[in-house]
DNA sequence: GGTCTGTTTTACTATTTTACCAATAAGGCA
DNA sequence: TGCCTTATTGGTAAAATAGTAAAACAGACC
């Protein structure tokens, strides 16, 4: 693994890290409905707003989304619609993984 | 968002989360070649085995690989093909970034 | 059983990430 | 200008993660 092998994993695998939060994944799949606002974006997943702007901070590093201001709001959208497509297939396997957590609690 | 919800955004961040590291996208890339042992993983990346044995745990603990014991070698592989088609779409995206970075470098 | 090989686990330290709160922008409007 | 709204930044404590070395484990083979 030579030193440009090693940086393409690095900025690969930040891209994979930016999306293995919940907080950020849900903020992901919000936006798939589109531009949305900070303050949109905060009453959908329910934090802090400093928090939420942090986690934005972190997406929009990686390119994963980008804004834009209007007005006295910040506008946020994906840059990335490959991330959905991908966000799609492990929503398979994780559905099966909720299943069976279920099957444990029923049972 | 409930529990359901939360829960559900949980399990999908671990997948990415999982990827989200250097060490265990490349694990993941090497073993598109094929089931690979623990040794000839080390030798791949290049550092100590405990290390690689910990993070092949955390890429089975999410799904993303599988092993099965062939005598004193323990196999692994990809039980997620789906990674891979994001990992190449990602792909595109950082490969614009190092291109970036080697302008800056040559400038 | 004893020993070798291949792998995992444990114990430890250093670093990073996270959530929360307070303080600070930055734009709109009286 | 002063004040309001919207968002970002800084600070801090708690929790999670990563890397190393040593110890433990598991199967193969004598």
């Amino acid at each position: 693994m030579n030193p440009y092998e090693n940086e393409r994993l690095r900025l690969k695998a930040e891209v994979f890290k930016a999306m293995g939060h919940p907080l950020r994944l849900g903020i992901i799949e919000f936006l798939q409905l589109g531009e949305k606002c900070v303050c949109e974006i905060v009453e959908h997943v329910g934090t802090e707003i400093s928090n939420v702007s942090k986690h934005l901070s972190v997406l929009k590093k990686t390119g994963i989304v980008t804004d834009r201001r209007d007005g006295l709001k910040m506008m946020y959208r994906l840059t990335m619609p490959c991330a959905l497509d991908f966000a799609r297939c492990v929503e398979g396997v994780v559905i099966k993984r909720l299943d069976a957590q279920r099957s444990v609690m029923v049972a």
